[in-house]
RNA sequence: GCGCCCGUAGCUCAGUUGGAUAGAGCGCCGGGCUUCGAACCCGUAGGUCGCAGGUUCAAUUCCUGCCGGGCGCACCA
């Protein structure tokens, strides 16, 4: 729809120019808004205004020569009206808004679907959280924006794909066998030392009685070294698969995970480092191998190799996306906790260093979670093991809800989540408001098959009789929504969709709060009387393909966002 | 001190990339089910878009400077 009036647009515009009226040798992008206020049409344009200055005429003559010139204007239009300095206010002729009903019944699953990615290959690399323990609330959010990336990613053409970064080698996971060891000790009525920066969660606890039980057969032949060896990789493996777990209770399937001790195990870090070398990008100094990330506008110069010879954690992170660049990805995305933006310059400097442009990598940031309990902010230390983990966020709240919640606002703005309030007023989360608008369509078809209606087809039907604000209110925002899930993608912005949505479902619920469906069950002679508009066999008909439509779109926004579409609640 | 993000209704937040009289949810107050699902709808109240300049036909949006909040600034990960 919005397309057929850009082209309308354009058309004016290029005869205008052959005319010698406009002289303006390129257009600016012509978008199209939906006005606030009814009075100004159902889609408004602003080119004229911005062509103003080049034109150096006023903005409301240039509107005026762009309607001169729309020539299959009667077409299209009902209504075309110039307001003030020069809006372009245009009402669609209904029957093209009612052939949007056609082209999503036609579309059905792929409404919304789009080309512009042309198979472009992305790898989006998100939560990769430290497999020392469960995630926590921040990770759920982050795990819901990237999965919904990806999602959005390639619903719009592009081959996206999902990646997880296991850090399995270095210091943390050192911590963490130690910390198992020493419980595992304790366990075993052993005094033990505790590590000073261990994990002492009670997480840590459970595991090591897991791995006891395990290994309590062949401790007696383990030297201690052995053993604590034998803890690291077993508290790892039980872990990663606790993490897996929990994504996978939350609904998210990572398609990739990738090994950061795989890189040590490849050479992978040293081939990285000796490409910088042979670049010159590399140098020595006190005794330590520093990057030169201040040439490509990192403030400084970075340690990729420590004076005792141990690879900095940048050392494996330069390595990893060398790596990815390697695979062959077109783009790179990077979902960041927020606490992390400092490192953004330093990895697109990465990105330089190997040849490609900086934006080749482009991150998205999600700002840690608010956690609240009965308004009262929720401290989260590892250190001290107290944190609300993901796994009883989705416990309590569901995984649909906890999702929705994650990504109704801007991932680079604070979030607040108080659980108590998530709890006490499930029902009234705002994710239910739009699974509730969904199943109460599926209700229509359920009661029209009992009555042994058949569900009509938008093709056979008669869509003119679709002609209240109403009705063409609904139509008007499902039309929107290939639009908006193309912008929502392209900015890496999931919040957009649940927006959406919220509004869909609302204009939903007015429709069917005020307009009735079906026919009512019994014929009651009394209630044709007050303001009951006339419900013919053609309008009952006309509206369930409406509704049709409704239910479509409702589905397909939730399915990008990983979010289920009940059928009944 | 330097850098990044944020500042919009009592609270939590949107604002379609610079458009017209700035919106939603929650909360407050008042209404609406004998009929397709009331997990819903309708209405009232609530604003100097942090402050001050600048850019232009037009600024909540872009630029500069302040103020306030968060987070970074390792030979840690």
């Amino acid at each position: 729809m919005q397309e057929r009036v850009t082209t309308a647009l354009l058309g004016a515009l290029n005869g205008a120019r052959l005319k010698g009226q406009l002289k303006t040798t390129a257009w600016p992008t012509l978008t199209l808004d939906a006005p606030k206020r009814p009075e100004w049409g159902d889609l408004a344009s602003t080119v004229a205004m911005s062509l103003a200055s080049s034109e150096h005429k006023a903005p409301h003559d240039i509107a005026q020569i762009i309607v001169e010139n729309l020539s299959q204007g009667e077409q299209l239009f009902d209504r075309v009206e110039i307001v003030r300095p020069g809006f372009l206010n245009l009402t669609v002729k209904p029957a093209l808004w009612q052939e949007v009903l056609r082209e999503i019944e036609l579309q059905g699953v792929r409404y919304g679907r789009a080309l512009v990615g042309a198979g472009r290959r992305v790898l989006i690399e998100y939560v990769s959280a430290n497999p020392t323990g469960p995630l926590h609330v921040g990770h759920g959010r982050g795990a819901a924006v990237g999965h919904a990336v990806v999602r959005l990613l390639n619903a719009i053409g592009y081959d996206a794909v999902g990646e997880y970064y296991i850090n399995d080698a270095g210091r943390q996971m050192k911590l963490l066998g130690a910390s198992v060891y020493a419980r595992y000790q304790e366990l075993s009525g052993r005094t033990a030392e505790f590590p000073e920066d261990g994990y002492h969660g009670s997480y840590i606890t459970i595991v090591a009685q897991q791995i006891k039980e395990q290994l309590d057969l062949v401790a007696g032949e383990l030297t201690p070294a052995d053993l604590e060896t034998r803890c690291r990789t077993l508290a790892y493996q039980i872990l990663l698969r606790l993490i897996r777990d929990d994504l996978r209770s939350f609904g998210i399937e990572i398609q990739s995970w990738f090994s950061e001790a795989s890189l040590l195990e490849s050479k992978a870090i040293e081939r990285a480092l000796d490409e910088l070398k042979t670049r010159e990008l590399l140098f020595k100094q006190d005794g330590a191998w520093w990057f030169r990330a201040s040439v490509y506008g990192d403030e400084k110069d970075r340690v990729v190799k420590k004076q005792d010879g141990e690879y900095t954690y940048l050392a494996s992170d330069i390595a990893y996306h060398h790596d990815k660049l390697r695979r062959g990805y077109d783009l790179l995305i990077d979902v960041f906790g927020a606490d992390h933006h400092g490192y953004i310059p330093r990895m697109q400097a990465v990105m330089q260093a190997y040849g490609h442009p900086k934006d080749r990598l482009q991150v998205v940031l999600v700002q840690l979670v608010k956690l609240l309990r009965n308004e009262v902010e929720v401290k989260m230390s590892k250190r001290t093991g107290e944190f609300i983990t993901m796994r009883e966020v989705i416990d309590e709240v569901g995984a649909d809800a906890a999702k929705f919640y994650f990504l109704m606002r801007d991932s680079k703005t604070h979030l607040e989540f108080d659980l108590e309030l998530a709890k006490q007023r499930s029902a009234d989360n705002p994710v239910y408001y739009v699974q509730y608008a969904h199943a109460r369509i599926c209700s229509l078809w359920r009661v029209a098959s009992e009555r042994g209606m058949v569900r009509p087809s938008a093709v056979e039907t008669d869509l003119t009789v679709l002609t209240d604000p109403d009705e063409l209110g609904l139509i008007k925002k499902l039309s929107a929504y290939p639009e908006m899930i193309q912008a929502s993608a392209l900015a890496f912005e999931p919040h957009r969709v649940t927006y959406y949505l919220q509004q869909l479902a609302a204009q939903l619920h007015t429709f069917y709060n005020k307009h009735r469906v079906l026919p009512p069950a019994t014929d009651q002679e009394h209630n044709e009387s007050v303001s009951a508009e006339v419900l013919t066999p053609k309008r009952t008909a006309a509206r369930l393909v409406l509704m049709g439509a409704v239910q479509h779109v409702l589905r397909n926004g939730l399915n990008v966002l990983g979010i289920s579409a009940p059928e009944h609640m």
